[in-house]
DNA sequence: CTGGTGCATGACACCAAGTGACATCACCTC
DNA sequence: GAGGTGATGTCACTTGGTGTCATGCACCAG
């Protein structure tokens, strides 16, 4: 079934996503229409939408492995760690998941910058993706207040350390970026 | 010029606004056309987008007023307060601002949280909220690192407290609700 | 009073996102 | 080889959103 169809050419949402990326940064999100994207990937319209919800959506796909490796990371960590501490303890799975992909990154995060629909969408993601990292520290015992702070603090974290490295030209070192956003943030809120 | 135009009904963008808000709530957003909102208005679908860049824009006019309105507070505040405390400084306005708006705060919370689209226009709203607060914070002379971090936790405890307030039947309780989740703020982060 | 200008709206055509319904055809199983 | 399965194509349709031109009242100049 997954081996041998011969009838199409395999990896469909792959090769959606791969026309989309492309088109979008040659010619902006907005001038790249569902037909084109479909057509150079060998498709049809309908199909595009068999497999991503909407337009916006091919550009995060990744955002599900992305919360899959952080809560691998944190219920990693020691069950007597601090909530932030738990939280930073899923940083090194995700900047080993990121660490093969920073040239698509850097094209993603400009397609995304240039666009508002986009932003929008990477927004609720994110949001989504701190109200899953706070229910993995209730599951650890944190109380809900803190659990919710710690999450969205974490998140911030992420943010700042994840916007550097797509400036900068070191796919290497998201994780220590990782280290230094913890550290000027505990820096900041212990002032 | 705004008196005496007898052609037409006056205040159109407002009128847009109500039938929207009514046949949100009446039937869901995603079931109300905007023809059916400017018909109900008086006027046309092309009207409607003269007056609102899109079909979520409806919901989300008073957010330039509430920028305004925390704005005001923040530059009010005394000059060596600190930045969490010049943020807080915003909620006296704001609490003034919401307080004869409870009705309609309901019903437009209830709308928003039922749909996606109109959720992801509400992160951005915030998420720029959030810009314009840390600005007035740079403009104190707070550093940019310490002015984000203030920001995005005053926007929480606001968020928060917001929350409760529509969910309550209380409308003049907004201003000590957010005295409560700045309270609860406090208490966490100084763990 | 007359004619011109400005401005909000109406009317109409159009494009693109997104969906539902049905057809197609390789592959698999029995 | 008969029939089921699943991913795709085809086609018609709704709706959000925009460009363009026409309309008609208010206002102003003379």
């Amino acid at each position: 079934m997954l081996r041998g169809m011969s009838r199409w050419e395999p990896d469909a949402a792959s090769r959606l996503m791969k026309a989309a990326t492309e088109l979008f940064d040659e010619q902006g999100y907005d001038a790249t229409t569902v037909a084109e994207i479909a057509e150079r990937a060998g498709l049809t319209k309908r199909t595009f939408f068999r497999h991503y919800a909407d337009k916006r959506e091919v550009l995060f796909n990744g955002s599900g492995q992305l919360e899959r490796c952080w809560l691998e990371g944190i219920e990693a960590a020691p069950a007597d760690a601090e909530p932030l501490a738990a939280v930073a303890a899923g940083f090194d799975p995700v900047a080993e998941m990121f660490a093969e992909r920073h040239a698509f990154a850097r094209v993603r995060s400009r397609i995304v910058q240039a666009n508002p629909e986009l932003q929008e969408r990477e927004l609720i993601k994110l949001h989504k993706l701190a109200g899953v990292v706070k229910g993995a520290l209730l599951r650890r015992g944190v109380p809900e207040h803190a659990a919710t702070l710690a999450a969205h603090v974490g998140l911030a974290v992420f943010s700042v350390a994840f916007g550097h490295w797509v400036e900068q030209n070191d796919p290497a070192r998201l994780r220590a970026l990782f280290d230094e956003s913890l550290a000027q943030m505990r820096s900041v809120t212990s002032a």
